[in-house]
DNA sequence: TAAATCTTTATAATTTTTTTAAAAAGATTT
DNA sequence: AAATCTTTTTAAAAAAATTATAAAGATTTA
C-alpha cells in the first residue's frame, strides 16, 4: 500500500484535524486542511477502511441535509504515552486516538535535578507501559512536557534532565524507550493545550500565564505557538519588574519570578505563620504527603485571610508584568493556567487592578483575562498531542 | 482579457515579488510564490506583453545555465505616491514601479493636530501631484505614515487627523485625491522596511524601534509585521518601566516615554544650557530653520559631550526596554530605526550596557542590535510598498 | 583547444488536484 | 402532501503541479 510523500500528509493532517476537533464532517475537513472535497472524500474512504476513522452519524440538521459525521476510531489499537514533569513530580497518562485515558495518571517523585533523573524516568514509562499490556508497535510516540530551557528540534533540555553519558535527551529516551519521543518546555505545551483543547480554542492572538514554580508564558501568535528565534521567547519570569532586591535563581536582581512563585508565595507564608499570624496552613502544612504549594493553594480556596494575602501580593506584581505584555502583544485574552490557575477567581481581583493601573485604557480594555478549564490536564493532552503531531500514521 | 481572480492574484503576486527583489529568475518567482514553474512561465511571459515586465539579462553563473532574469519596467507609466508624517512635518515623494524617485521628496510644515490638518494635506498631495504632470490614472494609490492608533482596514487614526466632516480619515483623503488611499502607523512601516528593503531583510523574528518623538516599535514575527489582535500590539513607549514619576501624555505614570522621547532629550539640553553647561548645542539652537531635535542629533554626531551624555541616558532606558522585549521576543535582532538612528553608533554602547544587565546571558547573546541604513528613506519607502501591497494591476 | 560531462533552465507530457456542474438527500414552507 | 430550498455527495471538466525530456551553457578532461 504505498502512498505517495504528499497523500501520507493529508492523511495525517486528517487525523491531527480529527484528533483536536473530535467529531468533523467532510466539508469541515475541507476547509480545515484546505484541499478540495473529492480529495477529502476519497482519502477519509480509504482512512475508513484502515480502521482509522468511523462514521459517527449524521450532524444536527442546519436546513438542509444532514452531513455524515466522522470521528476517530477509540477501538483503533494505537497509544500515546503523555508524560508532564515539574521540579518535583512526574505524571504519565497512556490515552488512545480518541483522546480517551486507557491508563490513569500515574506519579513519580522525581526531582529533576537529580543526576540519575533521566534514568529513573526511563525506568518508570517503560514499567508502566509494560503494566498496561500494551505492545510497543501499538504506540506512536511518547510525549514529555518538563521545565527548562527546551530545544525541540535538537531534543535537549539545556536546564537539566541531561543523560550521564553526553548524548541528548530526546535520543537517550528513545533508545531507552524503543520508540519516537518529543520533548517540550512545559509552559509552552500548556499553552498548545488551551489553544487546541481549552478556552483560547479558535484564538489568534493569547498568552497563556502558567502559574507553577515560577511563572511561565506560552504566546499564541496568528494561531500558532511563537518559540522566537531560538526558541526562547515568553521568558516572564525574569524581565525586571520587582522593586526587590531579592537574587534571583538566574542570578539577576529584580526578576519578576521573585515575587510570584509559588516557592515564594509558600516561604511567605511560614514566615508569616512563624512570626505568629493566624491561619489553617499552619495545620495543613504538617500533612507531608502533599507539597506545601498544595496545601497554600487549598488554603487560598477555603479563603483562608493569610493566604489570600499572600496570593494577591504575587497576583498584583503578575497583574504589573502582564500590563506590559499587553502593550506588547494586544492578545485577545490571557489565559492564567498552571497549578496555580487553581486558585481560580482568588487571583482576578489583583490582576485586574494591576492591569487597570499600569495599561493603557485604550489597550487593556481589548484584553480579557480567563481562567483555565484544564489546569492539570493541560500539560498532559499538549503531551500527546505533541506525538500526534509528529506521528504519520502508516 | 478576462482573467481569473486566481490568475489575477498571481499577477499581482509576481509584480509584488519583483518590486521587493528588483531582478529574479522565473525559478526564483516560481520558489517564492510557490506556484508551478509552467505556470510562472506563462504568467510573466503575458505581463512582459503588458510591459509590466521587462528582460533584464542573464543571471551569474552558477555552474550551469545561465537563467534569464527579469524585472519591473521603469518605463510603465504606473506610479506610487508616497507619503510620511511625523508631529510637525509632512514628507511626500513619488516613485515609479523600479522604486526610482519620479519626484524628488517635497516637505510640507503641517502640525499634525491642527483642526485643518487633513484638509491642508489633501490640498499638499493634490498640488504635488499636478505639478509632475502625472495623470491620476497612472497612479496606482497613496500610501500615508503617521503616528497615533492607526485602524489600517477602516482607515482610522484614533489619535489624530480626525476629518472635521466625521467620515473617516482614508475615505475623506480618497475622496479629496480621487485615488487609492491607505495608511498605517508610522513605527509599523519603518518596520515593514527593515524587513523588505533594510538590515532585516530576510529576517524572520526582528524588533524594529523607532526612536524619535516618541519610541516607537514595530515586530516583525515568523516573516511578518505582527499587528496584534486589534491592531495596537508594539505599544513600547508606554511600558511601566521609568524610574521617575513624571507624567506621561497618555495620561499614566512611568511610561518608558517620559525618559526616552527626543523631545525630552532635547528639554534635558535645554536645562542644562540654561543651568551653564558648556556645548555646541547653545549655538546650533540659534537657527531656527531646523528643528532643535535635528541640531541635537547633529550635535550628537560632532560628539558634543553633553549631547552624547544626554543621548546615552535615555539609550540606556530602550535598552533597559529593550532588554525586556528580548526575553519575551528572543528576536534574532533589534533594528535602531527612525529619525534618532542618525545619532547612529553613539546609540549603541548605552543600549548594549544595559541589555547585558538586565537580560539573561543565554537568551542575550542570541539577538544582534543593528543600525538602520535607511533611517529618512524607511517610511517613504514603506508607504510605497503599501500602495504596491494593495493593487491589481490591471 | 575540443570533446565530454555536468548543471541548470526551459519546454512538453503526464498526473494530480481543484473547480464547476449535476444529482441526491433531507429539511422547510406553502 | 407537494414544492421549494439547502446542503451533501458524486461526476465531469478545467487548471495546476509533477515528472520527464530537451536545450543551453559552464566546467572538466583529454
Amino acid at each position: 500500500m504505498t502512498v505517495s510523500a504528499k497523500g501520507q500528509q493529508l492523511r495525517a493532517d486528517i487525523i491531527k484535524q480529527l484528533y483536536y476537533r473530535k467529531t468533523l464532517s467532510l466539508t469541515e475537513i475541507s476547509k480545515r486542511t484546505k484541499k478540495s472535497l473529492p480529495l477529502i472524500t476519497a482519502t477519509v474512504n480509504m482512512l475508513i477502511k484502515e480502521q482509522y476513522i468511523i462514521e459517527q452519524g449524521l450532524a444536527p440538521s442546519t436546513g438542509g441535509r444532514r452531513a455524515q459525521t466522522f470521528l476517530l476510531n477509540p477501538k483503533k489499537e494505537k497509544y500515546v504515552v503523555a508524560v508532564a514533569m515539574d521540579q518535583l513530580t512526574t505524571r504519565m497518562v497512556v490515552y488512545n486516538l480518541a483522546q480517551e485515558v486507557v491508563m490513569p495518571v500515574k506519579n513519580l517523585d522525581l526531582d529533576i535535578q537529580d543526576q540519575d533523573a533521566v534514568a529513573k524516568l526511563s525506568q518508570f514509562i517503560n514499567q508502566q507501559i509494560r503494566a498496561t499490556g500494551i505492545t510497543k508497535n501499538q504506540i506512536l510516540g511518547v510525549g514529555i512536557g518538563m521545565p527548562g530551557f527546551v530545544n525541540i528540534t535538537e531534543g535537549i533540555n539545556y536546564s537539566c534532565l541531561k543523560p550521564a553519558d553526553g548524548t541528548n535527551l530526546r535520543q537517550y529516551m528513545a533508545l531507552a524507550l524503543d520508540l519516537p519521543v518529543h520533548i517540550d518546555n512545559d509552559s509552552s505545551l500548556i499553552a498548545l493545550a488551551e489553544l487546541n483543547f481549552g478556552v483560547a480554542r479558535d484564538q489568534k492572538d493569547v498568552l497563556v500565564v502558567n502559574i507553577g514554580w515560577g511563572t511561565g508564558l506560552g504566546m499564541v501568535v496568528n494561531g500558532s505557538l511563537y518559540r522566537g528565534s531560538s526558541g526562547y521567547a515568553g521568558e516572564f519570569s525574569h524581565i525586571p519588574l520587582s522593586k526587590t532586591s531579592n537574587l534571583c535563581s538566574c542570578g539577576k536582581v529584580g526578576c519578576l519570578e521573585v515575587d510570584t512563585s509559588l516557592l515564594v508565595m509558600v516561604a511567605n507564608a511560614e514566615k508569616a505563620l512563624a512570626e505568629g499570624s493566624v491561619s489553617i496552613m499552619s495545620e495543613l502544612f504538617k500533612d507531608e504527603q502533599k507539597h506545601k504549594a498544595d496545601h497554600f493553594l487549598d488554603a487560598v480556596v477555603k479563603r483562608d485571610p493569610l493566604a489570600v494575602a499572600i496570593l494577591s501580593d504575587a497576583a498584583f506584581q503578575i497583574g504589573k508584568g502582564l500590563a506590559t505584555l499587553i502593550h506588547i502583544m494586544n492578545p485577545e485574552s490571557i489565559v492564567l493556567s498552571g497549578r496555580g490557575a487553581k486558585a481560580g477567581k482568588m487571583l482576578l481581583p489583583a490582576i485586574e487592578q494591576a492591569i487597570n493601573e499600569f495599561c493603557i485604557p485604550r489597550i487593556a480594555e481589548k484584553t480579557t483575562i480567563v481562567l483555565s478549564k484544564l489546569i492539570d490536564d493541560a500539560e498532559l493532552m499538549a503531551s500527546a498531542s505533541l506525538v500526534i503531531e509528529h506521528s504519520f500514521f502508516n
